[in-house]
DNA sequence: GTCTATAGTGCGATAGAC
DNA sequence: GTCTATCGCACTATAGAC
């Protein structure tokens, strides 16, 4: 008899995730999330720094999709291109088959202030990155920096789309819809 | 003898920031603070929400400015000049004598992480709250997400130069240009 | 794996302002 | 008297130290 399972890291977001959507973020101690998912409270923080970061395990896989979008581009482009460049190569994760999983996420992020200012902090470091990958590209500091924001803002507001109730067009789709009404926006 | 000095919760943000420049964020408790402001823990907790909202006071009335900002623009405005003139409404906070309080701050907001959220959280409502002016003014809900994300970059990004070590132009100013950069990024 | 500091909450008591 | 600021204390949960 094995003395731990496999999977305990799987385990315990997935048990977060059902006892945060039943209850509230807040009304759930990490007590009971070790205790569902058979370890104790010390072997959660083992896994996740704090009690919120169990919701954001992964991002740091869409940050790299996102600058190797950038790193890969063909030469020549316009720092909106490549961060469009970017958006396109992050798509990929937004499969349909994740949609549904990505609402109950979503939908308990949006319930909680203190899991709102973790996503913002993870979406800040993903345009730090994004910024830091074009100023390697040859983009200067401050544009670097508005373009990242800009891709940042367009990949939150398309993703709020995605995940809507109905909504049948792919990530993909959404993000150079959004992308267009975006130069729409500036040119005029 | 008065059991309790007038301007309580003044005293407990210059404190704050006090011991929080001395030894972080982190290594301050509200105990220490209370004690130096000559209250006790619970006082603070009835003025501040929790420890890092003490120097977060004082965030809606920029909030206010920007609203304002768009509210009083003149008609036929396109989204993106109702937004510079939000700017330009709430440049006039950042007056030159508050540069180096403003420094203090923002340098102690840097060396912690949960600071950085609840600063990103603030710059999240006042995105929301930019986009709900922008709506109101008949700019549709996508644009004026855009728009409002686009103000707050413009903002955020201009606010690290203005406290840069050095740095003489106003407020106004670096965002103007920084519009300016913005605008060069997107039409090209 | 236990022990502890600290954040943050709930509620009743109290002191002064009006 | 009422109202409001403050206190005091008991309590839980997070998170980090040993």
């Amino acid at each position: 008899m094995a003395r731990w399972q496999p999977g305990t890291r799987e385990r315990l977001q997935q048990v977060s995730l059902e006892l945060f959507g039943e209850r509230g973020f807040d009304a759930v101690t990490v007590a009971e999330i070790a205790q569902r998912a058979q370890v104790t409270e010390r072997t959660f923080y083992r896994y996740f720094a704090d009690k919120r970061e169990v919701l954001f395990d992964g991002q740091d896989t869409l940050v790299h999709a996102f600058v190797a979008g950038v790193g890969e581009a063909p030469a020549g482009l316009s720092p909106l291109e490549l961060a469009a460049a970017a958006l396109d190569r992050a798509a990929d994760f937004f499969a349909d088959e994740r949609r549904s999983w990505s609402r109950a996420r979503q939908s308990v992020i949006e319930n909680d202030p203190a899991l709102q200012e973790r996503e913002l902090l993870k979406l800040a470091a993903l345009s730090a990155a994004l910024s830091c990958a074009l100023q390697e590209r040859g983009v200067s500091n401050q544009r670097a920096g508005l373009a990242a924001d800009l891709a940042v803002s367009v990949f939150r507001i398309s993703f709020v789309r995605w995940i809507a109730a109905g909504e049948q067009q792919s990530m993909r789709e959404l993000q150079r819809d959004v992308l267009e009404t975006l130069q729409a926006l500036t040119s005029s």
